[in-house]
DNA sequence: CTGCATCCTCTTCGATACTG
DNA sequence: CAGTATCGAAGAGGATGCAG
């Protein structure tokens, strides 16, 4: 009985699967197609590893994720039919949080591994040259450890994040503070203002510097309007 | 830093302001229309006094609630712009338990006091005589003191719900099981087989008894198809 | 009755380290 | 790579008390 809320009501059922610390971010990944423990370990960085093996062991017994085994002691995570009807939730969400939580709070929370692996999927290959190219994100203002990342994006196999020096040539440096990336990505500012402010200053490749706009998808909520701060 | 999840997306940002527990319970209250300490209290029983204060303080320090003073130390609460944009989750999330949570799962989770308030706020008052009506309801299986819920509707003042004997003449008295009255409500089983199947007795006013799927305004979700067992 | 505050116990979460 | 093990701290629930 402990932890549940001894009542009948479908929404007291349903918040007792879905309203678990940490749930909602959890069933994000899966919806953005996370399915691997240490993919999903990444968008859920502060979770400790005991707690994500709990909470899909339960998400599993709800009926709201399946396993498969994919080679020995390997596993797969993927969302049910029922999973996947959460995504107008899950996305509603998110939602009513660009509208109404103040973006303050928001860029309260800044965190660049974080960032780049949001960035790493939403980024668009199209507006990109039709070869592998190599973008390199400094934030100035962070501990040395923490400044530098690259986004790899090759028209064959996709996109990757690295958190380390991949020793390519990097066709475009974008150096700005993690607040002013954070902020470009969640629709609070445009490159162009950025840039124009001095906040953002785009080296290399001229013809991937001037799309950046492009390229760069943003979070899926950067377009609702705000109605808080 | 505690109880954030340290990330700036707004579906993360939202689960923080929302998915506390109770949190998404005492909305529900409130989208339902309760504004009182002690009506809140009847939805979320189960909840202590104090966590329920605190709730309250915490969502409206988070833009969802304000509150006024109707008289010397009593206040109201009541939903803000931002907490009347939350009903498309909080009844989406009904219904998602609705389709996927085992109706078994809601049906161990039996409670008289919470089904009678629920009932009193989904009676319809149209299809009813007008005048005041008592509705008696009648718990068989459940220990004497929880026996006996008294529902009054009347066309000037509305729908109340009495957890102790009104002493008025009764024009309807509805004998079942508490299981059965909740499965009706839900939408798990109709008034005629119920009635059919000998779980539910009817005495009184015929014309109020032949009714009663009419009157009795079934749970919100009653209507959605399950798709678990 | 309404609207909390306090005290105490029990559970859960987070941090860190460690294993097949 | 894919998880377990351990332990201290924070938080929830229950009982009770109290002011207006």
């Amino acid at each position: 009985m402990r932890g549940s809320y001894g009542q009948f009501c479908p929404i007291a059922m349903a918040t007792e699967v879905l309203c678990a610390r940490w749930t909602p971010l959890l069933i994000r990944e899966l919806l953005c197609g996370s399915t691997r423990f240490n993919d999903l370990r990444r968008g859920v960085p502060r979770m400790s590893p005991t707690l994500l093996s709990k909470r899909l062991t339960e998400l599993e017994k709800a009926g709201v994720v399946y396993t498969r085994e994919i080679a020995k002691g390997t596993k797969e995570y993927r969302l049910t039919p029922a999973g996947q009807e959460l995504r107008p939730l899950i996305m509603g969400m998110g939602a009513w949080g660009q509208r109404w939580v103040e973006s303050e709070l928001s860029l309260n929370n800044l965190d660049p591994e974080l960032l780049i692996w949001d960035m790493h999927r939403g980024l668009k290959i199209e507006p990109l040259p039709e070869r592998r190219v190599c973008l390199q994100f400094v934030f100035l203002n962070l501990p040395e450890h923490r400044q530098n990342y690259w986004l790899l994006a090759d028209p064959n196999s996709g996109v990757e994040a690295c958190y380390v020096d991949p020793g390519l040539d990097v066709d475009l440096y974008a150096a700005c503070s993690l607040r002013t990336m954070t902020a470009i990505w969640m629709g609070l500012l445009t490159v162009q203002k950025a840039i124009h402010h001095g906040q953002l200053e785009l080296t290399g490749t001229q013809e991937i510097a001037t799309q950046m706009q492009d390229w760069l998808g943003l979070s899926p909520f950067a377009s609702i309007e705000r109605q808080a701060g």
